[in-house]
DNA sequence: AATGGGACATAAGGAAAACTTATCGAAAAA
DNA sequence: TTTTTCGATAAGTTTTCCTTATGTCCCATT
């Protein structure tokens, strides 16, 4: 016995519509003996009749009815899924899974998501916070969509987009704010307070100063930028931090900010996908649309700077 | 472009189960180019790319998961429909709409609808009482699935099944109860009540009585047999009613039952159909319960005229 | 009663769709 | 490297579907 088909009920709701076969092949767009054919095949189908052919006249059998009801019920579902998908072409839908490395979520995470809100509504954003490498695997594990990183990350299974270049300042405890800025040979002997292993502004911090990454330090490392901050208020050490966490992690601390006079530290920000991903379109429009938003973000931080204590 | 098809919903739904082309393919009884073929065919519907493909994984696209519920339960609907025509082979499903002249109505009607109830649960009984020429008209139209008439109607587009046969008594004033029973002679000479023109129950007296059914008469109509009864306890003149209707009828009015010598008048009671109705198979299912249930009827009807004051 | 026309079913052949096997190419595993 | 795995592609065949032409039945007309 064969199978119900789509078009057997598009057939069939026509001509339940129509209740005249010749009329109901024309609205098809088929000729009569294709559709009697159908309907013949889809009440075989069935083992039940939905039309009784009496002369002159066609009606529908009491099955009829409901199955006419139903079937128009299952055309709808599907039309409408049609259309969702073909909606889903230029509108991202559903569920967006982004990730983001801690030493950027603070700040710029709350305006990510109200861009993202706002350019794609009604998409249900879901953002991991961790550490590059972990970020990357599980991007690869297809349990991330995207993430947002410091570039490069060098995985040919990935495409990265820059989204911002921000530069690193020099965190000073308050009584130091008059003193000059220190070059690299002179950073290297004062006490450098650095995030704990695994997090890449670690290693960028370290590349800034031209110390080799993997050799153990007699440093005390800190487990965010916040932790780190407040040492550095105690007087501990001296450390960095990206200029976008300045306005919010000085707030609170005895601390000083000092900028180096070019080349200036700096990471990019960008962000990354599976190259194999093929919502590739889509994933280039939310990155063309931080990436306008950028200026804003990097404006706004300035002005908090600027308006700081 | 192409159409969405079930088929393609059903391979895919498999293949997003399995995340295997091979397997899945197998598991649809089908070769993996023909699976192949169906996905990038209907991802070329949509629009939208439903697997991720990269190397030695295969993984739903965030859309593709919205689509694989969706798709489910279009299929669901679609297996549940089918489900549905096949039950209703050998069960009568939906609606039947019954029509049934006024002069078994009351006596019948309840019976054959807790008949019915019991043989067929869920069916909803529609119950439409008249004259047999408009049910005739109404089940040519469609309007009606079946009736319950007296027999032979003789429309060649109607099937006719004999339900059971029912004797007519006299019903005379009380007074006259021990006078003897008259033939069609003297009937002729009594004032003979009837039901007016269009009941079949009015011909089938007359016929009894070799009276030409077309010529007015002189007689008072009534409109039912209730009416009737209660014209001849008030003394106006004699009656027939349908042996069925004794116990209910004459509980109220003065009057005696007489029954006929052999031969008795009696008219024959079935169900017909239009010969052209696709569920003749169910109908007749539905007659033979009638025919099988008409014995317990009559019984109880002769049992309720034994216990008659 | 014969005839004409409307309406659906059936028949036969051709176009389109779907499936098959064979093969390719890329990426992972050995 | 070579081998294996997996999906895509190619070519050819089968099946499905649709077309036109024709048949059959029934009603309406004469």
């Amino acid at each position: 016995m064969s199978h119900l088909t789509l078009k057997q009920l598009r057939y069939f709701t026509t001509l339940a519509r129509h209740g005249h076969f010749g009329r109901a092949a024309e609205a098809c767009a088929i000729s009569q003996p294709a559709l009697s054919m159908q309907i013949k095949e889809l009440e075989e189908t069935l083992g039940t009749a939905l039309f009784e052919r009496t002369s002159r006249k066609l009606r529908l059998t009491g099955f009829g009815e409901i199955f006419e009801e139903r079937a128009r019920a299952i055309l709808r579902d599907v039309d409408a899924l049609g259309d969702l998908a073909r909606a889903s072409h230029d509108r991202l839908v559903g569920r967006l899974r982004i990730g983001i490395i801690p030493t950027i979520a603070p700040y710029l995470l709350p305006r990510i998501i109200a861009d993202l809100t706002g350019a794609f509504p009604g998409l249900d954003i879901q953002v991991r916070e961790t550490m590059t490498p972990k970020l990357a695997q599980e991007l690869s594990d297809g349990l991330l969509d995207t993430a947002i990183v410091a570039l490069p990350v060098s995985d040919p299974a990935f495409v990265e987009v820059p989204i911002l270049t921000e530069t690193f300042v020099l965190v000073r405890h308050l009584e130091q704010a008059e003193q000059p800025v220190p070059d690299r040979d002179k950073l290297r002997e004062m006490r450098l307070l650095l995030l704990e292993e695994g997090h890449c502004f670690r290693d960028q911090a370290l590349s800034f100063c031209s110390i080799p990454s993997g050799r153990p330090r007699e440093g005390l490392d800190g487990s965010s930028l916040s932790t780190l901050v407040q040492m550095v208020g105690a007087g501990i050490g001296v450390t960095f931090i990206p200029e976008m966490a300045v306005a919010v992690e000085t707030r609170s601390a005895r601390v000083s900010i000092a900028r180096f006079d070019d080349p200036q530290p700096s990471r990019t920000i960008g962000m990354i996908w599976r190259r194999s991903n093929p919502l590739a379109a889509q994933l280039d429009d939310i990155a063309q649309t931080f990436l306008k938003a950028a200026r804003g973000w990097q404006d706004i931080s300035a002005a908090n700077h600027a308006t700081a204590p």
